[in-house]
DNA sequence: CAAACAATTAAATAGCTGTTTAATTGTTTT
DNA sequence: AAAACAATTAAACAGCTATTTAATTGTTTG
């Protein structure tokens, strides 16, 4: 008699994926089901990434409550036009933010969008949870 | 008689920080004190500039939903257990991920506090709102 | 139209980051 | 204790990123 597989009598055809057995197939499958698609990833990444800088996330905080020119976003921010210039090209980029000409002035403000209203939630919440000064 | 300043007569005595004078004093006020404090920044700078790279992302997806061994990481990214295995460092040197050693594997999960579960809140949203498949 | 101001762009540099390959550490099993 | 497996670490390299300084574009005002 030859070796037969142990899941010779298995109906479904679902095989596991993954090399090591420490979940059922059922749970494997939600992780396989359930994971968001390659470009998804790459979008939520990439905000992500942009607000992963403490000089663009204070930008974005600010621009998420009020709509600022860039002098007084280089004033707030203490850094030079040129260095806000780049990190406000990279948030427009990504979407996060929109820009209005009024004048000699260019105008920023947080996009109106609901990815944005949601970063900026998150960042709310989580600087309630990690707050240093009280 | 000498020139006097405009706001001479102003008795409450916060001066207007920003260049610009686009926006009233109460709202200037606002912003700098409801600004949150460089270390806020820094902490939630830091956990979103770790979730900006779409590899860790997707690892940390993976673990808010199930505990995983490197191997089956490793394969789930299909990548090298190095790569996996640094970027595994960099998630738990931000609070991210904890781990758990049995026999001669270490299981990796998501941290269990009210960051990363409001992060994994926010990735699943945003994910939603940005769904390339359907 | 020239001067002044706001904003952007360009070039250069220094520092950081992700992956690969190879070597090493830790644990179990025979 | 040696072999096998899991995981980490180290060194090296390529690619990216943030800031500075200088030059340029766009708009208004005298």
């Amino acid at each position: 008699m030859t070796m037969e597989k142990k899941n010779s009598i298995k109906l479904t055809s679902n095989e596991m994926k993954l090399p090591h057995r420490h979940h059922t197939e059922e749970e494997e499958q939600f992780i396989f089901e359930n994971m968001p698609a390659e470009c998804t990833i790459a979008t939520v990444a990439e905000a992500m990434k942009q607000l992963g800088d403490p000089t663009r996330l204070r930008i974005f905080w600010l621009l998420c409550h009020t709509e600022e020119c860039v002098v007084d976003i280089a004033a707030f921010m203490n850094m030079s036009s040129p260095a806000v210039s780049h990190h406000l090209r990279i948030l427009k980029a990504t979407g996060l933010v929109t820009t209005r000409r009024e004048g000699k002035e260019v105008y920023y403000a947080a996009a109106p969008n609901p990815m944005v209203q949601k970063l900026h939630i998150t960042i709310e919440e989580i600087a309630e949870i990690n707050c240093c000064d009280h």
